[in-house]
DNA sequence: GAGGGCTTGTAGCGAGTGCTACATATCGCT
DNA sequence: AGCGATATGTAGCACTCGCTACAAGCCCTC
């Protein structure tokens, strides 16, 4: 059992209970080891979260370009539509979970957190442009746009207010 | 002392140290109490931070109404700038931090936290359509746009990526 | 087979958690 | 004055937290 092993599992049980469940204890249960054994793989609590978060944006990258449509969309409504529907689906929960921790841990003064989440931004702005449709005037301040109000969105998700999001997606880019 | 005089207390404790340092004995030591006291006084944690969540809401609304601008104004562009510049400014950190914890908590099963956060997205929604320019076509659309950007743009803010929020606010609102 | 590093188990420490039992103080009311 | 309700202090419980001291097992090399 090494870093390597031990962290797709801690992974899978982060997504499963999410961080504010991560202590030593449970997480070494899930990983079919001791509390023991993690500080000593990973030296500290500290340095096993870096590496796991790291590991876990790996993850959301992959599954980012698994879940979202291939190559460019047709119109924005579509591309909006398809990245929502992506997000919304039953297999990204846990991730998004996870995702608002992080969201909430950066701006809660842990560097680390907020530098991981910023990247997860900079692939899926990268990832937006690349998909828009063709002929636009401005891709770029475009992929910007969209990637503001699916953020919007899905937080107003997360919060319950989805109908407000449908409205603002409706109003951004509508048919 | 009781509930109503301890609660400004917690609710700065709060402010200055975020969710994640609210346990009773460092609140009460705030409060110039006694973990023993809040528990009388409030039942149970559970209960405590239930109303302090719903009077942080209430400060935060009133915060929002006097930090934003006054009466309508005069092109979106204003509109969407100086609410950025509110919420950026920084007396609101504080409540930022707590706002990102409580969607992040809302999300995590704690239907409270998403109620409240819920509640607060009702009140800036309808704060957006009464302060919008007049003579809009759609203005109750053109809010709700609005809130997915600002909303969109304050979590790339979080997570260090304000250069994204602010492309996005110039392309969603040109000039 | 003896030594020596890498890995693992057992047990525990000190601090913090929400919460409670018990005793006391304080105050208004009759 | 005495009683009962409200309020408060002291001490502790059972638990979890990250982390560590110590010892034992393991396997490779000489």
């Amino acid at each position: 059992m090494s870093r390597e092993t031990l962290l797709p599992q801690l992974a899978a049980y982060a997504l499963q209970h999410g961080f504010s469940d991560a202590s030593l204890r449970p997480m070494a249960k899930a990983a079919g080891t001791s509390d023991r054994m993690l500080l000593y793989h990973f030296g500290s609590k500290q340095q096993l979260m870096d590496e796991l978060l790291s590991h876990l944006a790996d993850i959301y990258a992959a599954a980012l370009d698994g879940a979202f449509p291939q190559g460019r969309t047709t119109s924005l409504r579509a591309c909006i539509d398809q990245v929502m529907a992506a997000t919304r689906s039953e297999p990204f929960k846990p991730f998004l979970r996870l995702w608002w921790q992080s969201v909430a841990g950066g701006v809660s003064g842990e560097p680390d957190w907020a530098q991981s989440s910023g990247r997860i931004m900079g692939t899926m702005l990268a990832w937006l442009e690349e998909h828009l449709p063709e002929g636009l005037d401005d891709p770029s301040g475009t992929a910007h746009h969209m990637l503001a109000v699916i953020e919007g969105a899905s937080m107003l998700d997360a919060v319950g207010r989805g109908e407000i999001a449908d409205l603002a997606i409706e109003k951004a880019f509508p048919e």
